[in-house]
DNA sequence: TTTATAATTTAGGTAGACCTAAATCCAAAT
DNA sequence: ATTTGGATTTAGGTCTACCTAAATTATAAA
């Protein structure tokens, strides 16, 4: 009976951000091992471990759900992952396309008390680069799971793809596609960059965005379509 | 044929340091067994895959050595742990007693590229907190290890227990044992103090010593006995 | 040179985390 | 109320990394 090890950790972090932080929300099977890149069957068999540890519920054909103590210990691993992302981004000045998998790695060798010390060198950040929220503490270190549910753990906004002309805001948050974040960072389209809708195409599935620092002077105008436009997320 | 997996990267990191980084110096196996805290049985099994891998030598019944890439790959391992002690230390401000544990974790989930970044942004140290010396890269950011033997791995210095009255000296490096670091650090023996051996009791096996800023003023007086005496080593 | 002792290896076994292929279950469509 | 297709679970197998207990080998002592 040896509690958390790497690889019961990553399902538990997949099934905090499945289960959009909630306790009791059910994830499917198949979710889950689509998310973790893993057979179903493996899925079935780490469900059942986390279950006979009481980190999730588990009722067959059903589902699986995060307990209380699950949740914590998922969104601790959400909170490392980000953290680290943070650090490799602001203070290594690496490049926000490579920095997930490097801390996808440096999430299970983190103890508490090393992501406390990390979280205040930054400052306690509450975004990734990427514009994901990080998961509180409590004053104690602990990772907050107050009640039935916390905070959701996934992006604020809505795609902008689904804005009308007209519309202006900020990204809140592009989701971590090394090659999409490589076009995304060239064509300014970072988290807090200032967005115009412009205008839809009558006919083809495409939208004319100005992106750039404020007022619309100093914009560039994108062509999106579905592709990328559903990746960004604008507030 | 799965390569490099965190559990052989740290029979390669042992290896490394048990035989002194050189290419073809026999480490027995029992050796190895009480440095990695397991069975000699599992020291013999792991080895022996090694081997297969070409990144040890292994004569039964007489040791195991590394081969030119094992030697790289370890010596990798070595410098990606003190890396991040220095990190840990000089930028987390975290205790120099309690990296050790950290740093162990946190180096087989460090990539080549990660580890360049990391070593940039410390500015290239050359010692761990400790003192121990970081194996040194090639501009391209491979470990180095040229023709058969690379530097040593292992702390420079005579053990502060060997010296007579009258040597001064500063102390080069401490062996780290979480206890024996605090005691350490709170009688100042750190790496870079200045130390004088003032004299060696005529009949209990004590040291004084005087460890302080610089000539004789400033300095405390302290009684060092074998077991601290050969845990510190002084240059 | 023989023998004893300590180091080392072999043999056989466990647990974690994955896999494929073969049942089994559920739910929606007929 | 059946049927059927997709999701899920079970069954059986692999590979890593450990273990203990039982051979085996090397070496140092008698």
């Amino acid at each position: 009976m040896s509690r958390r090890t790497p690889g019961l950790e990553e399902y538990l972090e997949s099934l905090y951000k499945l289960s959009d932080g909630r306790v009791g929300e059910p994830v499917t099977t198949s979710a889950l091992a689509s998310d973790l890149g893993v057979a179903p069957a493996s899925v079935t068999e780490m469900v059942k471990r986390l279950g006979e540890q009481g980190l999730v519920e588990h009722v067959p054909y059903k589902g699986a759900s995060l307990t209380d103590t699950g949740l914590t210990e998922g969104a601790a691993m959400v909170r490392n992952h980000r953290l680290w992302e943070r650090f490799l981004v602001d203070v290594l000045r690496m490049d926000w396309d490579e920095v997930h998998d490097e801390a996808c790695a440096l999430e299970h060798a983190t103890s508490p008390h090393l992501a406390e010390h990390l979280a205040a060198f930054l400052s306690n950040p509450e975004t990734c680069p990427h514009g994901y929220p990080l998961p509180p503490t409590t004053a104690a270190g602990r990772v907050v799971r107050k009640g039935n549910s916390g905070p959701s753990p996934n992006a604020s906004g809505r795609p902008l793809y689904d804005l009308e002309p007209g519309f202006v805001g900020e990204v809140s948050a592009v989701e971590e596609t090394p090659e999409l974040l490589r076009y995304c960072a060239e064509a300014g389209l970072v988290p807090g960059a200032r967005v115009t809708v412009v205008s839809r195409h009558p006919i083809e599935p495409i939208l004319e965005v100005r992106v750039g620092e404020s007022g619309q002077a100093a914009g560039r105008t994108l062509s999106v379509g579905p592709r990328l436009g559903r990746c960004v997320r604008v507030k």
